[in-house]
DNA sequence: GCCGTTTTCGGCCCGACTGTTTTCAGTCG
């Protein structure tokens, strides 16, 4: 069972507890693992058959036997016990923003309402102001969330890629706003995780009315509240919600530091903070015993005041860095300059929208010192198929065009596709001859997670191959990765000195944050690639960084922060003419 | 239900907003 399906039922479970009027830390408990174990990188149901999947941060004795009594029975006792009492359904209705599990429960045992579209008839006949403490507004409210979920879902998530040029645009507009002194963007989008729900922006401003009005009035805006001298908020044409918030230039670090988060970095912050006696939030440092408020200007100062050093966004997860910052340990994260080259794209010659050259010229205008061309190997449908013929003329060209150049390398490269059974698409003669090789997975997803291990197994031993390209086949938002035991992949990749691929296109990012973060805790050379199909996109290498740095990565970790010089080195076969 | 350089028991973040209330509970981020 996978880890998503135990936080589900986790999760489920929660909610039913919250129904049950259980003590709410409780309810927390169980969210709170549920987080934790969808995170993880590592096997949660083999951790608990084994006994150790309490050493999550979370998971104590009990959830341990509920996760193995999930696993031998299908459901968890309590959650069958549960369901008998209130309908599954009920969850459902929990998820209406505006209608926690206390409402709900009314809504139940008051009403009858049991689904989502009992909470819709009861709102049409106007039978839920019948309940004390509840009225018309909520009536509203319930009709307009269930008419918006019946369109697209509860607050669409979108790849970071879509939400951030629009959050620095308007960034950027406020900034060169005349009323404006310093507008920095928070939020998800500041931490750089995967997906973002909406737009935070934080400012200080000599006249805060007319910056609010900017927003309110900039051509992105389709909708816009009252701007006022607190801020504003609009809602993009393609549906962003976005919040800017202006305050007094005093605090102007507490309330980025409160707005960029996460939820769980800023809850163990302040429960650090009230063991030294000092009380957070997003106004200021309170100190408890004497009521004293201290404000900050910039987030380096709210850290200092806690008794730690600065914590970069990408951290700011809740999973170890506030213990980390405590005892000094916190890493110094790799950054886009550092990078030197990129070691996975596509031309024309398999599916890529531009040729070798302009590939190398978009490279070389990044400043990058080389550039692998690595192209479908092409045998599954992606665009041309590079036959083996072809793959040797393109070798010489891309060798021809290196001896042109100066102060460059041009590697020549493929993108080998691994078979089902672990063999690679060219003849082993033919990958010799390459400088670069990278296998990845792009057919037969659907096998077991030991039959998937061991094609990347074999990849792996085999001589020619230097790194696995986007190991879990992930697409964010739209498709699962497919089952792979990570730990005997970095197991592996350690014994043979394979590399792992953070693949940098903002759909994937894959290797994850969890998995890079192991591999690369174990030992495991990490290559950021972009695997772009066209120049403009080499610029994500920026979002494959974003992941580096959310794995606690610095550039030591990472083969193609160095001259191409040290990275040849660090193949595990050296080449000749490299 | 979890957890421990102030605790193996007694804690477990902070404030804003909303709708319905005359002082607050529920919900949310």
């Amino acid at each position: 069972m996978r880890n998503a399906e135990i936080a589900d039922a986790l999760s489920e479970l929660a909610t039913l507890y919250e129904l049950d009027g259980a003590n709410r830390f409780r309810v927390l408990a169980y969210r709170d693992a549920a987080r934790v174990i969808r995170d993880s990188p590592l096997p949660v149901a083999e951790l608990a058959r084994e006994g150790t999947a309490t050493r999550l941060q979370g998971v104590g004795e009990t959830l341990q036997q509920k996760i193995v009594a999930l696993l031998d029975e299908g459901e968890i006792p309590s959650t069958t016990k549960l369901k008998r009492k209130y309908p599954a359904t009920l969850v459902e209705v929990t998820r209406i923003p505006g209608v926690g599990a206390k409402t709900t429960r009314r809504l139940f045992e008051e009403l009858g309402i049991a689904t989502l579209d009992d909470l819709r008839d009861a709102a049409d006949e106007q039978r839920i102001r019948t309940l004390k403490g509840l009225g018309a507004k909520v009536e509203e409210n319930v009709l307009a969330q269930l008419d918006r979920l019946g369109d697209k879902g509860p607050g669409p998530r979108r790849l970071i890629s879509e939400v951030l040029p629009i959050a620095e645009q308007l960034a950027a507009t406020l900034r060169a706003h005349p009323a404006s002194e310093r507008v920095e963007i928070a939020g998800s989008a500041r931490r750089g995780t995967e997906t973002c729900k909406d737009i935070d922006l934080i400012a200080t401003a000599k006249k805060p009315v007319e910056l609010a009005a900017a927003l309110a009035e900039h051509p992105l805006a389709a909708e816009a509240g009252n701007p006022g001298d607190a801020g504003a908020r609009i809602t993009t044409h393609n549906g962003i919600p976005v919040d800017l918030r202006i305050v007094e230039p005093g605090a102007f670090g507490n309330l980025l530091q409160h707005f960029t988060g996460s939820a769980d970095h800023n809850v163990q912050l302040r429960e650090l903070a009230l063991k030294k006696g000092l009380s957070v939030s997003e106004h200021g440092i309170t100190n408890t015993e004497t009521g004293k408020v201290t404000k900050c200007k910039t987030e380096a100062q709210v850290y200092r005041r806690l008794g730690l050093p600065y914590v970069e966004p990408e951290l700011r997860e809740g999973t170890g860095e506030i213990s980390a910052a405590r005892e000094g340990e916190l890493p110094e994260l790799v950054e886009l300059v550092d990078v030197r080259g990129d070691m996975h794209c596509h031309t024309t010659l398999s599916d890529g929208l531009n040729s070798l050259e302009e590939m190398v010229a978009a490279a070389r205008a990044r400043r990058y010192s080389y550039l692998a061309i690595t192209d479908h190997s092409a045998s599954h449908g992606f665009g041309n198929d590079v036959t083996p013929d072809a793959l040797r003329r393109r070798i010489e060209d891309v060798h021809a065009l290196d001896r042109k150049l100066r102060g460059f390398k041009v590697v020549a490269g493929s993108e080998v596709n691994i078979h089902p059974n672990g063999s690679l698409d060219y003849a082993d003669d033919l990958l010799a001859e390459l400088d670069w090789v990278i296998a990845s997975v792009h057919t037969s997803f659907r096998i077991s997670a030991k039959r998937m291990t061991d094609r990347f197994i074999a990849a792996m031993d085999h001589p020619s191959v230097d790194c696995i390209g986007h190991l879990t086949g992930r697409q964010i938002l739209t498709r699962e990765p497919y089952d792979v035991e990570v730990e005997r992949i970095v197991e592996k990749a350690l014994e043979t000195g394979t590399m792992l691929e953070i693949n940098g296109n903002p759909r994937r990012r894959d290797l994850s944050e969890h998995h890079a973060r192991l591999a690369a805790e174990a030992g495991v050379r990490i290559v950021l690639n972009t695997d772009a199909h066209r120049v403009e996109t080499l610029a994500n290498m920026r979002f494959g960084v974003m992941t580096a740095r959310r794995a606690w990565l610095s550039a030591d970790q990472i083969a193609n922060t160095g001259s191409w010089r040290s990275f040849s080195r660090l193949r595990k076969r050296v080449r000749s003419g490299g």
